[in-house]
RNA sequence: GGAUGGGUGGCCGAGCGGUUGAAGGCAGCGGUCUUGAAAACCGCCAGGGGGCAACCCCUCGUGGGUUCGAAUCCCACCCCAUCCGCCA
């Protein structure tokens, strides 16, 4: 049987270079469609200023190239001479001098350089068409529904009153152990959390074809700059005191997986999966969802990563949800479709698709699951690319969550939450609770 | 952590100061042959940047340095392999 990842080549890291999304030779060529994309995400005009830079930097490389050029033929004479033993003298004085003119240029060439592409590469991606203007996500778009609110005849309890009041939820030792954001699970709550886990990453793997891998949480600065999260928003991650960054995603390592790789086209589409921690700093989150655990600081999520031809993209994505949306249905689970506004989308994204669970405890619709396109912003800055008949280019990449974990539990315990407190267990999920049907009472 | 040995094109692998952007092999593509396929034989085949083009420039882990000239010499860093130590 031939290997699924006969598409890895042997180990060589860091042969990548940082390169920004934007192809700066697109903007040169329209520049004022590239400050219109740049408007949606609320950007003022940019390429006036980077055309200027890109023609000043390539009248320096031209000049410098000139240099070259004749320093490499100064070379190649005193080399043939020294060889037939004729005096060099002059030349060498002539490369010398030259190689003083050089220094100028390729310094000039370097900083206009480093300073297109600091700009370009804090840059979001260009939105498509379709993604809706808005803010904020006010103005994201419901585009499909499954299930409806139902009226359960009790008062439901949020999870963490369900949680605790069983006893096997736990954020005071947590507290204890970490701090805040943290939580500790107990006998049937944490076998359901290794449930959900182990009945995605089946789901996927034989129903969807993704292949299960098991990744690195800790990744180098190139990982993390390859999936967009760095430069701009370090903040968001923790950092190891070795100089590494915790994985806020399995979306960074599965995605780098292809980092730096010219992939042969008929290897694509390549469709990962993986089950792992996830850690977050919610610098920016202080405040919100502070009860139970909604927003933690360490979490498990199985995550959906494609590479895929650039024409392929659009289908994956729809592909893609519908994946995750099959772990929703399946768990019995009420939810909606949104499709992210301009303002709601992520700078990686071009357009991005949320699934919205139905809390009947928290008596609101919070994201679940969230699946993007990335197209080739990912790939660019990581160097990802595919053989075709044209040459080289830049693949596709997406991701999505199917789903997250701690978000799934939550939603499980509050959705098939009964009057006495207890709570039925969704029948996919009964042969990975040993046959348990039921939580509590 | 200690000691060695390494990082060269899609892959393997030569090269160790001067037409070497890089021998050779494999894979791939095109062709000859064949009823067809295989085999054999012939040819093509790295990536990126600039230029209308001719063509030019850059890239042999990364960044510096030496030199008229660096894949080749020097320094630093990163990564990988093997052995020893430690350890889930």
């Amino acid at each position: 049987m031939k290997s699924r990842c006969s598409w890895r080549r042997s180990s060589r890291p860091n042969r990548r270079k940082r390169r920004p999304m934007h192809d700066i030779r697109a903007i040169r060529a329209d520049p004022s469609a590239f400050d219109a994309a740049m408007a949606r995400r609320g950007l003022g005009h940019l390429a006036g200023a980077l055309v200027a830079r890109d023609a000043d930097r390539r009248a320096a490389q031209g000049a410098l190239q000139e240099k070259q050029a004749r320093r490499n033929a100064l070379a190649r004479e005193i080399g043939q001479g020294k060889r037939a033993g004729a005096d060099t003298a002059a030349l060498e004085a002539e490369a010398t001098m030259l190689r003083a003119e050089m220094e100028g240029l390729e310094a000039r060439a370097g900083a206009l350089e480093a300073e297109i592409r600091a700009t370009l590469e804090a840059l979001p991606n260009v939105l498509d068409a379709e993604v809706p203007d808005g803010t904020d996500e006010r103005a994201n778009v419901v585009v499909a529904q499954s299930g409806a609110p139902r009226d359960l005849g009790f008062q439901p309890q949020q999870h963490f009153e369900l949680g605790e009041a069983l006893g096997l939820m736990d954020f005071a030792t947590a507290a204890k152990l970490a701090g805040a954001r943290f939580v500790v699970l107990r006998g049937a709550l944490a076998r359901l959390e290794r449930a959900l886990g182990q009945f995605m990453l089946d789901l996927h793997t034989r129903e969807h074809g993704y292949t299960e891998m098991v990744v690195p949480s800790l990744v180098n600065d190139a990982t993390v700059y390859g999936t967009g999260q760095l430069p701009k928003f370090a903040d968001d991650l923790f950092r190891t005191t070795d100089g590494r960054w915790l994985i806020p995603t399995a979306e960074v390592p599965l995605t780098n997986t292809v980092a730096g790789e010219i992939l042969a086209e008929s290897a694509l589409p390549l469709r990962l999966t993986a089950l792992t921690d996830c850690y977050r700093s919610e610098a920016g989150a202080a405040g919100r969802d502070t009860r139970g655990m909604m927003r933690q600081h360490q979490f498990r999520k199985v995550e959906l990563v494609s590479i895929v031809a650039p024409d392929a993209s659009a289908a994956e994505h729809e592909r893609m949800v519908g994946c995750a949306e099959a772990v929703l249905r399946a768990l019995e689970l009420v939810f909606r479709r949104v499709v992210l506004c301009a303002g709601d989308t992520g700078a990686g994204a071009a357009k991005t698709y949320d699934l919205e669970v139905w809390l009947p405890g928290q008596q609101a619709w919070r994201e679940i699951s969230s699946c993007s396109n990335c197209r080739a912003f990912q790939a660019r800055r990581m160097g990802a690319r595919m053989r075709a008949a044209s040459g080289t280019e830049f693949v596709h990449t997406l991701n999505g969550s199917g789903v997250a974990v701690g978000r799934a539990l939550i939603a499980v315990l509050e959705t098939h939450q009964q009057a006495d407190g207890s709570v039925l267990i969704p029948r996919v999920l009964w042969p990975y609770m040993g046959g348990m049907e039921r939580i509590g009472a």
